[in-house]
Order: structure tokens, then C-alpha cells, then sequence
DNA sequence: TGTACATCAGTGAACGCGCGTTCACTGATGTAC
DNA sequence: TGTACATCAGTGAACGCGCGTTCACTGATGTAC
């Protein structure tokens, strides 16, 4: 059968990216293997390798889309809000931390599920992590000045980039703790989602 | 030289859960085999089953005895401040959401050390992870309500855990975020701990 | 446009290494008398 | 208290499996003329 198309070609490329990013999501780098990952895309593991020079090469690719999807459903919230960037911060939180989101790592943001393998990759992945963080830190500092600017109440941008920080890392806190505990205590990571969703929303 | 003294061979165990504490914080449940784990603890491999059933059961034991140790370190904090709440919480912040912290996984909280492989493992270990953390928002709870009470400020139970949950969660998203870029971007791994720092203690 | 040849994506077997686990062995400890 | 024997913690070699990676092969694609 082979040769394929080049078209062809970048379609299997991107299966590969996309199963390895659930994947990695749900088990973890080192929870799913080469042959596992081919086989979810549709081929055999063998021609791994036409696509990337190792596992930890893949590794940076979906890291890199990962975040790249994240930031930009992320703009898509703000788009669908045009008029009340309270409304797409509170859209924001919702979808974030929420039981759908914990349920579904694989489906859901690289920054929680894919954390603990960036800070032990190399700098590569930390490069990759940055740039995300970046992004998002960047993107709600803007919202919350939105917000401000709507509602008539002052708010540096020093002051906004602060909450910004402090909102985006309990959220990602948030996410993974209600995770760590989703199946032995289900009452209480409900509970660890419900009480941040709340509060974060009064912020 | 064996057999030994029975005192001898839980000194012994003692060092594997230790030496297995530090590594899996900082290289993960996958990232450190039980031959270089049994070497950092004095021995060689092959006794590692006069201890341990597999190495699935030394990771429950790694957790229990993190949580442990660091629901014990919580309660010194708390001692160390006899007369103020603020205080104690004060120093919890400091001390948990700092570069030292950040750059000493092996050291320091299994809560966000070890909070990916805890989801993914079986049901013992989120039990564990469980307990750990009805440990925490217990007390956080406790500490704010004695440091409502000792300012003659009104609070709730209810809205003190509600705090302590979400004080936590920052607390962790913090350090997790931190450690992923910290040696690709100190500059704002840094930030991260200041900005969280600071607003936590504003709680 | 058509033809001949080079390229190369996917296949599936194979390699080799690492790691979790097992095992025969040793000799000091623990125990029964 | 002393002696003889059973136990068993640590040793280090070995096993076996899984996984990342390599490779010869195939045949359709891409290209040069």
C-alpha cells in the first residue's frame, strides 16, 4: 500500500500528535507505549519514526498543540462574550473546574495533566510550558482589565497580572487535586471543585 | 554478613521508604528503578522483597508516610505560634510556597510531588492522597477559625473549610506551576511564588 | 501527456537494554532444650 | 548459661517481559525527461 500522499502523510502525523496527547493525558509519558500510541492512530508501530526522531520529540509536539489548543478555547470564551468580560471570566472558571474537566483528562488542559512530566523533561519541555503559562497569564490579566474597565472600578495592570496569577494557579490547583481523589472520594473532590469554582468566581 | 538484628531490618526499611520518598518526588513513580532506590538506601536490589510485596506497595508506603510527615510538620507550625493563628498561617504560606520548597521536591509535600501518579494508580493510593488531604483542610479549617476567633472576627465553619480548601488548592497550583519552568524561566517561576505569596497571605 | 526511475511512508520482524521480580546461597540471629 | 538447629535478611546472578528503536522490504507516489 504505501507509498502515500504528503497530505496523507501530515493527516497520520496528526493522529499520531492527537493520540499520544490523550494518551499522555490519561497514563502519563511513561503509562502508554510507541506500539499502543500507533495503534490508537490507526498504524503499525514501525513507521513511528517517519514522524519523529524519538518518544521525547513527540513529548514537545503535544506539549506545543496542547497549549496551542488550551490558548486559543480559551480566545474562543472571550469571543463568545464580546460585551462582558465578567461573563467570559466566569465562563472561563466554569469550564475549567468542573467535573467534565477532571473526568476527562485526556480531553482537557495540558498545563494540569501533563505538568508533573514538564518540570523532569528537559528544557525543552520547560520552554514549551512557559510559553503556555505566558499565554494564559497574558490573556486573563487582559480580561480582568476588561472586566475592570466594564464595571467602572480602577485596576492596575500590575494588580490585574497578579490576580491573574494567583486565579490561573488555583485553578490549575484545583483541577488536580479533585483528580488525585476523584475515585476514592468522589463527595470530596466534588467538594474541592465546587468550593473553587465559587470562591474563584467572587475574586 | 546476614542475617541481622530485627531492629536492624526496619532501620533498613526505614531508609528504602526514604530513599524512595526523595526519588520518586523528584524523578517520579517511573523515573528511578528499585536497584539505584536500594543503592541511595546501602543495599543491593535483591533484598527489596524481604520488605516490600512490589514496588506498587512501596509507593502506598511512600505516601503514607509523606502525608504523615507532612501533617506533622503543619502541627509544629501551629505549635511554634501558640498565641496567634495569623501566624501559623502566615509561616504555612511562607514555607510551602517558596523557592526552597520549589527547588526540593524530594523534601517536601507528597501532595504535589506525587499528585500524578497518585489519580493514576489504583484505589489504595488515592486513599492515601485522601487522607493526606482531609488532614490539611482540617487543619487549615482549625486555623482560621482560631485566628477569626483570637481577631473577634465572625466566621463560620462552614466558610472557614470552604477558605482552607481554597487556600490549599492556590497553595499547591503554586508550587506545581513553579516547579514546571523553573529552570527554563526562573525569572517567572519567581513571580509565580511572589504573586501567590503575597495574595495568600491577604486570605 | 506518457514513461521510467527514484523516493519514501507504512509494515512487521528483530534487536537490545532496562527493570521488576525470582532464586540459590550465606552466615549471623533467634530459639528450643 | 551453653549448645545445636532453624530461620531469614541481605547478596548478586539470572530470568523474562516490555518498550524504544532499527531495519529490510513493499509498492504507491513523486519526478525527471
Amino acid at each position: 500500500m504505501p507509498r502515500i500522499t504528503q497530505e496523507q502523510k501530515q493527516l497520520n502525523r496528526g493522529k499520531i500528535v492527537d493520540a499520544a496527547g490523550a494518551g499522555f493525558r490519561l497514563r502519563g509519558f511513561d503509562g502508554i507505549g510507541i506500539e499502543e500510541l500507533m495503534k490508537s492512530a490507526g498504524m503499525t508501530h514501525g513507521g513511528f519514526y517517519n514522524h519523529f526522531a524519538s518518544k521525547d520529540d513527540l513529548a514537545l509536539e503535544v506539549l506545543h498543540q496542547g497549549f496551542t489548543d488550551s490558548l486559543g478555547a480559551l480566545d474562543a470564551i472571550r469571543e463568545a462574550h464580546p460585551r462582558s468580560a465578567r461573563a467570559a471570566l466566569d465562563d472561563m472558571v466554569d469550564e475549567y473546574v468542573n467535573a467534565e474537566h477532571r473526568d476527562h483528562p485526556e480531553i482537557g488542559c495540558a498545563s494540569a495533566a501533563l505538568v508533573a512530566d514538564a518540570g523532569r523533561h528537559g528544557a525543552a519541555a520547560q520552554a514549551e510550558y512557559r510559553r503556555g503559562l505566558d499565554g494564559y497569564f497574558a490573556t486573563i490579566t487582559d480580561m480582568l482589565l476588561d472586566r475592570a474597565r466594564q464595571s467602572g472600578t480602577a485596576l492596575t495592570p500590575a494588580e490585574a497580572r497578579e490576580r491573574a496569577i494567583a486565579l490561573f494557579s488555583q485553578m490549575v490547583g484545583a483541577l488536580i487535586l479533585s483528580r488525585a481523589i476523584a475515585d476514592a472520594a468522589p463527595d470530596l473532590s466534588d467538594e474541592v471543585l465546587t468550593v473553587n469554582r465559587r470562591r474563584l468566581k467572587k475574586l
